[in-house]
DNA sequence: ACGTATTTGTTCGTATGTATT
DNA sequence: CAATACATACGAACAAATACG
């Protein structure tokens, strides 16, 4: 019983202190088979559902543990691994904020999956549509992306005019194909001369680089690798009660 | 009367539709006097305040709105700034996950605050605490601390063994003072020779930098710049259902 | 300066849906 | 099919921060 009473007369949440609670079990290695499940920690704490959910999500949150339905919470792998806010779609982040946005077609044609086969679960040699565009927010370029689409699926993207808005809304509307989900991963890179070129970033500027895959009711829909200007676009996060 | 009615019998949840409702009423710059309550929000849409939250709370991670007690939800009209979830503490989150960490201490002394005044709200010249730490993870160094305290919250943390853990724990322990917020910005970076050197990044690799400021009770008690490598950290976003 | 109304945050209870075992 | 476990959704109440008269 390594359970820590939580304090109800403390102005720190009861989510938040059990937080606390689960992460130093966490470290101390309490769970190695197999993390409680919501009804556990309810009993065990004394509080409702809804605590037990609100610390639990914030774990998800930070990557220390996998909820799924049905199978239960679990501790992720050891990666050093930082959960992000999934960019998703820039287009749309841009239109929220009211910025004009366009998009350059660099490329627009019918390939052979190279390296984009594996990631895509097709076989290397298949059809896939490639699209890659120089995106715009306001008049100075942003990022360039890279896509590759099964061409069973996307097909109907050959014929598309890409020069504004996101690619899964033509998606959607071209071919019918409406992404579900997918993942995405950041890290930070040095651009190659072409690049800085294409993407007007100076000497000694770097870039994020994206690498992402989106699938459509479980089917892999596009492997997209993108690079965007560090001197142009940031990660915020702000914290407080932890 | 823009509001788009519900679909209860649709395997989207409510709260999802009631998101892709908002998102698309901030893009059509329909809030421009003020984004509604939740009271609001709840009896539009006739939904209860859980569902209501549950899309508010999303609204909120992507930096669209800011939500703020008594004061209400407000449009965060903004940069380009993606936002994250906070790094916090890198030492905690290697524990987590049991890999071993240390740190060599580069430097612990007092100064005369030059940059760091502005973000810290005190006076240049006045007296800070200087702390650089290399920070490994396993047996490769992971990253870079560089923080500055301000001496009249921070005098203790001179004669403080450094080497392992996280410096928040330390300057509770030490000091009293307790960190409960505060913000940080990631960018792309390059590595001027010395940390490539430092850090163990090899020619052409990139590196996350990292600013933050952390608050204890709403003064600022940290500020720090960080560099991490990006062959051994990433970022990583799993979405769905949007 | 004080008290009241507003608004979001926290917490409880309860019921039903859905994915997994 | 049944049991398990997380997700969604409703209702209700009080706390805490803010705004306003």
């Amino acid at each position: 019983m390594t359970v820590t009473p939580l304090d109800r007369r403390s102005p720190v949440p009861l989510w938040a202190q059990l937080l606390a609670d689960l992460r130093r079990r966490v470290a101390a290695g309490e769970f190695a088979d197999g993390f409680p499940t919501d009804e556990e920690l309810r009993q065990s704490y004394r509080v409702s559902r809804q605590t037990v959910r609100e610390a639990a999500r914030r774990l998800q949150a930070e990557g220390v543990i996998v909820r799924q339905r049905g199978r239960g919470s679990t501790l992720a792998g050891s990666v050093l691994e930082q959960p992000l806010q999934a960019l998703y779609s820039l287009a749309g982040r841009a239109e929220d904020l009211g910025l004009p946005e366009h998009s350059e077609v660099l490329a627009q044609r019918r390939e052979q999956a190279g390296d984009a086969a594996e990631p895509l679960g097709i076989e290397v040699g298949a059809a896939v549509v490639y699209v890659e565009r120089l995106r715009f927010v306001g008049d100075e370029p942003l990022s360039l992306h890279r896509s590759w689409l099964p061409a069973a699926l996307a097909e109907g993207l050959l014929g598309c005019d890409l020069a504004s808005g996101s690619l899964y809304d033509a998606l959607a509307e071209t071919c019918g194909v409406r992404v579900t989900g997918g993942w995405e991963r950041i890290r930070p890179g040095v651009p190659t001369p072409e690049l800085r070129r294409l993407l007007g970033v100076r000497r000694g500027g770097a870039v994020f680089e994206v690498e992402r895959l989106a699938t459509a009711g479980g089917v892999a829909a596009e492997w997209r690798e993108s690079v965007i200007r560090g001197d142009r676009y940031s990660f915020r996060a702000d914290w407080s009660a932890l």
